[in-house]
DNA sequence: GCGCAAGTGCGTACACCGTGCGCTACGCTG
DNA sequence: CAGCGTAGCGCACGGTGTACGCACTTGCGC
């Protein structure tokens, strides 16, 4: 012992160097993490730090406030969008509803962006985001749509996935968090569900018809059929002019 | 003074009956009012009592959480919906669109709805959210779409109106909370959207032709050409039947 | 090699949140 | 008048976002 302890302390007890150090990109990932696997309200800063091995306010150094944080955390996973190359006009359909998929299974994969679209804006300046309108922007222009139009053909698709994915999100993140199986939570609430839709036969008539069904599969059949009356929508207005 | 003051007291001391007696209703109606003041995070639970005169507690008598809550508040703004009825079948066009138009213009009227949307699904179970429903599930029948399609044609329509709106509202809270008009606001980032879009021609020639124009015009018109395609493919399935 | 400025992490603190619990005071039924 | 059910409330607990100032490390100019 003896002698002043300080400089000694040895490499080994001394915190190496002084924590690893932090970055951006390692905060913004690891965000993304805790999201897919506890969901939007699980997100504190506090348990990010602590994940991080880090305090809770030192990711102030990096980030300016959480509302930054998820816009950055949601630029993130637009990243992982695939849309293809604008190849011929006559692609142009398929590469559409390329596009629309990755959109819609992305919102699925990370449930948690559906609640944070409506604080975020969507299309606003994150390098992603721009990237992936850019290059769905030119998908429409290859086609034949003038620039101005283009753009409001790619929102109008784009509005619809949000919409539909929205929605599917919020019904899966509700079912996760009762922790039960699609499936079982649906029969969990049918007699409610009965009696709710008692004076509508329509809406009743419709329950019904889905009774039996895989749910996942009902899902993915009507994005399909409203994505498809979009397309339908737009490639009528490009073989007018 | 002297004597039992308690039994005299009088009507008006004591402290009018006690309380005025909250109710369910009120407690709604006082949130959408707060909510459409101060947005959603100013939305306490705290709060909401001060204003209505009671303790922060006192409101869970009537309300098990706030997650509640706030599906009361949700179903309450779409009983503002006006879905026309049931008329003929010529007359579906003008009245699915005057639908979508009363559910943007709602959620544009209390643009915490979009942030809300997330959390709460949309078709789950509130009042008037199936008797909005069922009266436009009704316009679609009498078009002539068979229940399965007119549920499916229904879904794509509330879709596209959510996605837009949602993207939409996003946008105009962030102008709201920072304070500024919508003009000034896209003023105050042009340079910050000329660098961000440096490197991408199509965005920067869309954004271009939008400047100097009426910004709440141009997001009307851009969901009037949306929903016009959506109708359109609609109707060309339709007609092919 | 040295000293100093810039940058990074963290402990503390504050104001606020949702909500469980148990007490009180009222209005109603018998 | 007794008693009971119910509504409101004060308090407390554990959690939140984040401002602030200190301690340390690192990198650069001499």
């Amino acid at each position: 012992m003896a002698a002043d302890e300080k400089p000694i302390a040895s490499v080994w007890t001394r915190p190496r160097k002084q924590r690893e150090q932090l970055s951006r990109e390692q905060i913004v990932s690891e965000a993304v993490l805790l999201l897919d696997a506890e969901g939007i309200e699980a997100l504190s800063m506090r348990k990010l730090g602590t994940r991080l091995g880090a305090g809770a306010t030192s990711l102030y150094r990096h980030v300016a406030n959480k509302d930054e944080l998820i816009e950055l955390v949601a630029d993130e996973v637009y990243g992982e969008l695939e849309v293809p190359d604008a190849g011929d006009p006559a692609g142009w359909r398929a590469a559409t509803a390329g596009s629309a998929h990755s959109l819609r299974s992305m919102a699925l994969r990370h449930p948690w962006v559906a609640s944070v679209l409506g604080q975020v804006g969507l299309a606003y300046l994150g390098p992603n985001v721009m990237r992936m309108s850019d290059r769905m922007l030119a998908l429409f222009e290859s086609a034949g749509f003038a620039l101005d139009e283009a753009d409001q053909a790619m929102s109008a698709v784009i509005a619809y996935v949000v919409g539909v994915a929205t929605s599917e999100a919020a019904y899966l993140s509700m079912i996760a968090r009762s922790g039960k199986d699609e499936r079982e939570w649906m029969e969990g609430l049918s007699s409610t569900v009965e009696q709710a839709v008692r004076e509508y036969p329509r809406l009743k008539d419709g329950h019904a018809s889905h009774v039996g069904k895989d749910p996942a599969k009902v899902r993915e059949e009507n994005f399909v059929y409203g994505l498809d009356r979009v397309l339908d929508g737009l490639e009528a207005r490009l073989s007018a002019s």
